[in-house]
RNA sequence: GUCCCCAUCGUCUAGCCCGGUCAGGACACCACCCUUUCACGGUGAGAACCGGGGUUCGAAUCCCCGUGGGGACGCCA
């Protein structure tokens, strides 16, 4: 188990449990079924926490099935991605691939690769029942209506309508929708291999589905589906169509393609998995109240379809990112150390990295606990850090510029270094009043030292209390970097 | 072009279903306070019911029409 994912155990939710049939036939079954396309994007993170949360809001089942019908874009690779980005948020899985060894569940394979048995029987039933034909190659599912020929401007070309009845959609979050559909559609390609719909629609029968939560673009697919399942004689699921999320900037929905869409970045970045989830379960649901930042174990229990919201919604990166800093504030010391070290080793070859990994553990706990409280977010660490652990540090012109041309730093540098060896590095508190008390003897302010302190330490003027950095680097550590500014610090 | 969905501060949203509160909160932005830098935090400011009709004593809330936004229209999923 790695840091990344250890938070979720303190959410703790009974897995599946088999249980009786009459319990089973009531319980909540849902699934989220990607693509595996070697990208996992933020809004498939949504529909999937969507779907989770329901499931374990209502103690029911949240099954992972890999839509991989199209040979031609899926690649072997791809499906890491996809578990791995589930894993990382939190999102376990009751049935689907690589549960209890091989993929566990009563209702697999859970790969769609590894159903074609299951796609061809349920072909037989509607071809049995006179729903399809051939054409092109291909098998078409036909609709029960008077045909006519019709040409479509918009796809050029003529296209043979049919007469049917509206399609009736009872969503759970758009109430009743209406929908012609009034096109016969490909159900098996002309390969062999069956499309999209039958797959979705035979896979969510046969694997017992109770609830379809999916984004809003698949609600003109739906009408498809209903009809589908009405062919099969199958009772139709109850369908939830969240909102999708719009791109931060200029029209249209999310795709991959828009910075900061793939999950992957955040993980990269350092992000809090818990963090990521409360963002995004607050996009299109709300608790009914202010509360923003809450335990999984909240969004859990107050999570309801009925709550979503119907407008897609916008995503905002700085909320994210105001979000994380809230988690990473909240961590305890030792969870923090724990991810903190994690980050760091995702880092590789980075050399503040490995500088980092390569410190005492007391000097990098303390370094730590120093730092905490200031950092939004872990990707700020190796810059945030990196004069701890190296001497060859950066140092900001700009404000050693401001700094050794503002009063007297010259001699500032000198009467701290005459302080230090009297001074006491047990304490923060300790080391504060040794700086007052040099302070006060000249007449200054505390912040006369503090500046070119800093400078000296750090090379730039941000960063933890200085009265801390002291005691962490010690004595000797100090005193060398205060000499060193001021025997470079020249004529100025 | 056709069909479907949606519409409250810049953004996420509460309020809408069961009409009557200064339309509330958060992010962002600005100011001030706190302070040892930078943050955090605190206080405060600015900021919205898309437009037009209707129903009603009264509409953000109910109805209709516009407009705007989004989605779908593949032998992709």
């Amino acid at each position: 188990m790695t840091g990344d994912t250890r938070w979720f155990l303190l959410a703790v939710f009974p897995k599946h449990k088999p249980q009786s049939s009459s319990r089973a036939m009531s319980q909540v079954r849902v699934r989220f079924a990607p693509s595996p396309t070697g990208f996992f994007h933020i809004g498939s993170a949504r529909t999937a926490l969507f779907n989770w949360l329901y499931a374990r809001h209502t103690g029911g089942v949240f099954i992972l099935r890999i839509e991989d019908t199209d040979k031609e874009r899926n690649s072997a690779e791809f499906y890491n991605v996809i578990y791995d980005a589930l894993n990382w948020l939190g999102l376990n899985w009751d049935e689907g691939p690589k549960v209890g060894g091989s993929g566990g569940g009563d209702f697999g394979p859970y790969l769609q690769s590894e159903r074609a048995g299951i796609y061809a029987d349920y072909l037989g039933k509607l071809k049995a029942a006179g729903r399809t034909y051939e054409k092109d190659g291909a098998v078409w599912f036909k609709l029960l209506g008077e045909r006519s020929e019709v040409y479509d401007e918009h796809r050029k070309k003529t296209v043979t309508k049919v007469k049917v009845a509206p399609t009736v959609i009872d969503d759970l979050i758009r109430g009743r929708v209406e929908r012609v559909e009034d096109e016969d559609f490909v159900i098996v390609r002309s390969d062999g291999n069956p499309v999209f719909h039958l797959v979705n629609v035979v896979d969510d029968l046969t694997m017992k589905i109770t609830h379809v939560i999916r984004g809003e673009d698949h609600l003109s697919n739906t009408s498809k589906h209903v009809e589908l399942f009405k062919a099969f004689g199958a009772p139709v699921p109850k369908f939830a169509h969240i909102p999708l999320i719009l791109k931060q900037n200029g029209p249209g929905k999310m795709s991959k393609r828009d910075q900061g869409a793939l999950v992957e970045e955040y993980q990269k970045r350092g992000y809090l998995p818990e963090a990521l989830v409360n963002f995004l379960a607050l996009l299109g649901w709300n608790p009914g109240d202010d509360r923003e930042k809450m335990p999984i174990a909240d969004i859990i229990r107050l999570f309801d379809l009925l709550g979503v919201n119907q407008s897609n919604a916008r995503f905002d990166e700085k909320k994210l990112a105001h979000m994380n800093m809230a988690y990473l504030l909240a961590l305890p010391p030792e969870e923090f150390l724990g991810r903190a070290r994690d980050f760091f080793r995702s880092l590789g070859d980075n050399a503040v990295a490995k500088a980092a990994l390569a410190a005492p553990e007391a000097y990098f706990q303390a370094v730590m606990q120093l730092c905490q409280s200031k950092l939004k977010s872990f990707e700020e660490l190796p810059a945030y850090t990196v004069y701890f652990f190296t001497d060859e540090f950066p140092t900001d012109a700009k404000v050693r510029e401001k700094v050794m041309t503002k009063g007297a730093p010259k001699e500032r540098l000198q009467e701290l270094m005459a302080a230090l060896p009297a001074m006491d590095f047990a304490s923060d508190a300790a080391i504060e009043a040794a700086i007052k008390e040099l302070a006060a003897k000249g007449g200054l302010g505390f912040g006369d030292y503090q500046a070119v302190a800093r400078l000296a330490l750090s090379g730039t003027n941000v960063g933890p209390s200085i009265t801390g950095m002291f005691r962490v680097f010690g004595r000797e550590r100090v005193e060398q970097r205060l000499a060193r500014l001021l025997a470079t610090a020249g004529d100025s």
